[in-house]
DNA sequence: TATTGTTATACTCTATAACTATA
DNA sequence: TATAGTTATAGAGTATAACAATA
């Protein structure tokens, strides 16, 4: 019964992600890149492509069509010459927070929930996804 | 922080949707198609473009994966000969039932919850999404 | 031998614009 | 005039397989 909840108030936040990606000029997938990018703080391709669980070969084009706009850029690692280190420009951390500005404004739905229900939310998902935590080790 | 949590979770689950259509060989859209037809409830084609939020040029191309698979077929409409309605085979129907068992299985985060977790978060989620409801008519 | 990133290839999804046949 | 669906086109995401450089 949660689960059938959930899943439909996912459904229904699913066109969000683009539509602010959009505003942007980003496809969904480049606005998770850059989302995983902290400005500062290089990213191997590889570990980009873990977290986006997606195979390796696409992070070559998805990352050479962000940097050709100047978004990011690609270094050389100290310890490893076989990797890529991928790190934000300027630009590139400026369009990354007003990414996450949007991103953090919740959505109708939640903002029109009463304090209380928030808390309860917060909590009850903090647990859940705890939950998750814990099992991802085994 | 409860939309933080939320869509934390949200990040989380977001491959489980389409490592389950994979399961069955379709892609994510071509599941969300399959899941909008319910058996014997003829859908036009412009409702399915409206339905997965996309142009309805692509809705061809999507439909016509499906039909040369035996999952869907077009049929004509009985009161508009601009309009094709889509409906499930009997083979459509069996992936379908089988896509959303597997939809409706609850994750591994939600399934650890208490019951009493489970119940207040359905709770709150249905009063988020009737929200949405009421705005939406705007 | 295994890993990192790239290239080649093929398929799918996506939007825009132009078209047809209907309404 | 407007709408439903198709086609043509172009760009982007996706996986697989093969490859060079490096570990």
């Amino acid at each position: 019964m949660a689960w059938d909840q959930l899943f439909r108030f996912m459904q229904l936040q699913r066109a969000r992600y683009s539509s602010l990606a959009a505003e942007l000029d980003l496809s969904p997938v480049q606005a998770s890149v850059l989302k995983e990018l902290e400005p500062g703080t290089p990213v191997a391709m590889h570990a980009l492509a873990d977290a986006l669980a997606c195979d390796a070969s696409n992070v070559t084009g998805i990352v050479d069509r962000l940097e050709a706009r100047g978004l990011l850029e690609r270094r050389e690692s100290s310890h490893d010459r076989r990797v890529r280190m991928l790190m934000v420009t300027e630009r590139g951390r400026e369009v990354r927070a007003s990414l996450l500005g949007r991103l953090r404004r919740p959505p109708q739905e939640i903002a029109s929930l009463s304090r209380a229900d928030q808390r309860t939310l917060a909590r009850i998902l903090k647990r859940a996804i705890a939950a998750r935590a814990v099992t991802r080790v085994d």
